[in-house]
RNA sequence: GCUCCGGUGGUGUAGCCCGGCCAAACAUAGGGGCCUCUCGAGCCCCUGCCCCGGGUUCAAAUCCCGGCCGGAGCACCA
């Protein structure tokens, strides 16, 4: 073939790829109709919302706004023992989600609506598609794993009614018998095999108390409750993907429709490893983290109380998007997400940590030293430029003996008893040798809490700031907690 | 072991379904420079990626087959 043959051929069959410019949106959601969405997140309150369940709050949240649809937080608290619901957890999940911009128009909590379950599983039982069963867990692997049906598979229906009803009048003990849904004990997918609907649980439970101790597994709330609920599309990360598979089961049996599915990848932080709800939880007891709301912690609260915004949060996960691949994420992207949003804003001062007092001798004359808030504002803060002032002791030790400037105050040679050099700045270089420094007449006292906890003096002023960012100039953005006998920070990021 | 899902610069994401201006884009990180009286911000430049092997095709990141690697599920947890 010639050459202009070739590319008479190539000419015939490309065709213009349109370049979209790229913006920080969500794909498409399939068939989603504005207006007629309905999605859930669906935690279960064992503990406060970490960055992991913020995906599932933003991404439904995202989907629900542009879609105009309807959000339900969905409480999926029906194991009272080995996952524990914490009462106090459910508040802080309707917190977190209003404070990360997203509220629900209808809170469900699956642990007061069992009876509605009930209902259910009986017409299951009755059309021959559940039954219940007396193996042991063990004993019931071995089916499993082997693929064949136990001899309680081909009870007689109305013996599944008799002991369901038995079961509900509280006649059996916990683990002696569990209602199974039939799926297909030779299903390749062992995991699908006639998973559990319903066991028995005496443990009270925190909200509803001993109102209930036939409890359905989340397969099966979740199932009933996303019917009940009309929800369209169920967005959550990948770890339930099998869950769909045992729950079609229902819809089949039932004729209903199943909602559409997507799933995301497991993410994995960096900085905090494999950190689980419940290993958290055992470290605040054993005293290494000071509760739920330590800034080193990845909870949404930690991270509030820390002073990353919702916003930066909302882009993270928006950018992050419906990939199913798992990712391996630093905090760092979050940082610098929330240090656009930030800077423009936060106001400036100096924090001297460990500091050094130092005399400047021969000092001309006191004079008002002014400095913008922000670069970018007019307005400025005022300190006074003074014979006794503190640096760190980090840049007194690197620095001592040099020619240094105090930043828009005066270079001196610095040391203990620095000498005056003059009010210009003299061959002051950025990153080499402008310093922060505080004036003692100006200085109140100010801890700051991160990973490290740093105690030092901090410029009068701060105390306006309560509850907002601000950046302490060459040290990092911190986020002022407390100002009362002294100033309480808590450490951003750089 | 069985099942399902992934694998694009250091890290994320887009492109894959519908093969062709993709010798691959954006963000972040890293390196260099400019600017700024902050180690912050901004501006400019640079480094660096289609897991491997076959196949189909004029043409493969994209389709097919086979590996390898990673993750998840196989709970009377969610």
């Amino acid at each position: 073939m010639s050459e202009e043959q070739k590319k008479e051929l190539i000419s015939r069959y490309s065709f213009e790829k349109r370049i979209l410019e790229r913006e920080l949106e969500l794909p498409a959601l399939p068939n989603a109709k504005k207006g007629e969405v309905v999605m859930r997140f669906a935690p279960n309150p064992n503990g406060p919302p970490t960055l992991g369940s913020a995906r599932g709050i933003v991404i439904n949240g995202e989907y629900c706004k542009i879609y105009d649809g309807k959000y339900i937080m969905r409480f999926d608290d029906t194991d009272p023992k080995t996952k524990r619901p914490m009462i106090e957890a459910y508040d802080w999940y309707l917190e977190d989600m209003e404070w990360l911009g997203y509220n629900p128009d209808e809170i469900i909590y699956a642990s007061k609506r069992i009876h509605l379950y009930y209902d259910y599983a009986r017409k299951l039982i009755e059309i021959g598609k559940a039954y219940t069963c007396f193996c042991k867990k063990e004993e019931f692997k071995k089916f499993r794993d082997s693929g064949f049906p136990c001899s309680h598979r081909e009870n007689e229906i109305e013996r599944n009614l008799e002991t369901w009803e038995r079961m509900l009048e509280g006649r059996y003990g916990e683990g002696e018998v569990v209602l199974r849904i039939k799926t297909d004990m030779s299903h390749r997918d062992p995991a699908v095999r006639d998973w559990v609907a319903f066991r028995i649980i005496y443990t009270p439970h925190p909200l509803v108390g001993d109102a209930y101790f036939v409890y359905p597994t989340l397969d099966f709330e979740s199932a009933i409750e996303d019917r009940l609920c009309k929800t369209t599309h169920i967005l959550r990360g990948k770890d339930l993907r099998d869950s769909e598979l045992r729950q079609r089961y229902i819809y089949n049996y039932f004729g209903w429709e199943y909602p559409i599915t997507m799933h995301w990848g497991r993410v994995n932080v960096v900085e905090f490893g494999k950190l689980s709800t419940s290993l958290i939880k055992r470290e605040i007891e054993s005293g290494k983290y000071e509760g739920w709301d330590d800034p080193r912690l990845p909870t949404v609260r930690a991270l509030r109380r820390r002073g990353i915004t919702a916003e930066a949060i909302r882009k993270f996960f928006i950018s992050l998007g419906l990939s199913e691949s798992e990712v391996n994420i630093s905090m760092k992207n979050l940082f610098a997400e929330n240090r656009k949003i930030v800077d423009p804003e936060a106001n400036r001062y100096f924090f001297v940590a460990n500091p050094v007092e130092i005399e400047i001798e021969n000092l001309p004359n006191e004079n008002r030293v002014e400095i913008p808030l922000n670069p970018k504002k007019n307005e400025k803060r005022v300190l006074n430029g003074e014979k006794f002032v503190y640096v760190s002791l980090e840049d007194f030790e690197k620095l001592r003996g040099e020619n240094v400037r105090l930043k828009d105050f005066c270079n001196v040679i610095l040391d203990r008893k620095a000498k005056f050099v003059s009010y210009e700045l003299l061959g002051a270089k950025k990153g080499k040798n402008i310093i922060h420094w505080l004036p003692k007449s100006f200085a109140i006292k100010c801890r700051v809490l991160g990973e490290n906890v740093w105690e030092g003096f901090v410029e009068k002023g701060v105390e306006r700031e309560v509850g907002r960012v601000v950046q302490f100039e060459r040290f990092g953005f911190c986020k002022i907690e407390k100002a009362e006998k002294e100033i309480l920070a808590i450490y951003t990021h750089d």
